[in-house]
DNA sequence: ACTGAAATTGCAGTTACTGCACTAAGACAG
DNA sequence: CTGTCTTAGTGCAGTAACTGCAATTTCAGT
């Protein structure tokens, strides 16, 4: 079998990131270069940008978080009308991408929060999410069509949702009190927030 | 009078914002080389990064865009139950940063629709006017506070429902059907899909 | 004409990143 | 076991954005 190869490639891959991590962690993005990565993991500057197109995808890894499978089929099950609860549930199932390593992903999560350049980068990363959100959003909103509504219509709904989801989300993170512990998200706080104001809003 | 040192600064200042956009719009963002403005402009590479700090602050502008006050007072004072319709003709009014010259705004509005990467520059911009709109929601949503509602959790309010703007606002630039005309954003769609769409929100 | 501050410049250096040609080493056929 | 072929890794030269520093040019005001 050729396995060695692919698993040989794998490994200097994970050393890399892990000494990216570590060392971003102990002295911040800005002041680590590509350079010193590679001394520390042992492997010239040319083997990096061949695992890694750019020095911030080895940081903060080339997949962005994915949504939980289970969680989508809940969402979808769901008989409740209260969409937006049933919403942020699925966002807070939120898991991180590619990563195997609990450990390793949780000291990724806790620099990506530290560093606003990269919390701004993983922010930019959830667009992917956002577009596999609109497709489970048609799949729900399907269920509350009007007579006159269109299929379009319904896209259109469920795009705007998934930008509004995109803001709460964004609330969840940066809003409110500069308290960002660097665990899960306080979604309570948002949906809190949520019950008060949108009544405020209707016409 | 000393006026003539800055008139001058500013002169070189516009000559290196008019040959960038003007090369950009020729050549695209990647294509254009800070070098190459400088030969365009007549200056060196030095003075370039003298009067902007990167290169994209000379193309797209320093200055961020602002809100138009006469609309904020108008929003202030609306007596309208339809906060969302009326915070949505607020940001309709959204003026363009920092340019005298309506033409060349035209034309760095046209290049930053054109350019993906600008664009999301310039949404990161935002989140300036997102800080202003936090303070003026504040004083609207006052209006509507409940009985046992602090000033924090008004705030914590103002400060979601800004995100959910946000989300609006790129939903109105980059959602729905992929025609995006360089003019001004189509609000009136905006507005309709939300019509629709709260209602089957709420829990 | 003199002066001092502001505008501009040259130059050398850093950092991220790319293209190309090359070597090293394992997998596999015979 | 040998030759071959694939693929990981390397060296090197180059580009592009940006910075610090020191020198120099340009004027407004005396």
């Amino acid at each position: 079998m050729d396995r060695s190869r692919s698993a040989r490639h794998a490994v200097t891959s994970r050393a890399i990131e892990q000494n990216a991590v570590r060392l971003v962690l102990e002295h911040g993005f800005d002041s680590v270069t590509v350079d010193m990565i590679c001394e520390a993991a042992g492997i010239s500057q040319r083997t990096f940008f061949n695992h890694f197109p750019t020095k911030v995808d080895a940081i903060v890894g080339t997949v962005g978080p994915r949504v939980d499978e289970v969680a989508v089929r809940r969402f979808l099950a769901s008989d409740s009308t209260d969409v937006l609860g049933d919403l942020l549930e699925l966002v807070a199932h939120l898991a991180p991408g590619g990563s195997d390593d609990p450990a390793f992903a949780a000291a990724r999560w806790q620099l990506v929060s530290r560093e606003p350049a990269l919390l701004k980068l993983q922010m930019d990363r959830m667009i992917s999410v956002q577009r596999e959100m609109v497709e489970i959003l048609v799949l729900r909103l399907a269920r509350h069509v009007g007579p006159d509504e269109t299929a379009d219509e319904i896209r259109d709904q469920a795009d705007m949702l998934s930008h509004l989801v995109a803001g709460m989300v964004r609330f969840s993170i940066e809003g409110g009190r500069p308290d960002l512990p660097p665990g899960p998200l306080d979604f309570e706080r948002t949906r809190a927030v949520l019950r008060r104001l949108l009544p405020k809003l209707g016409g």
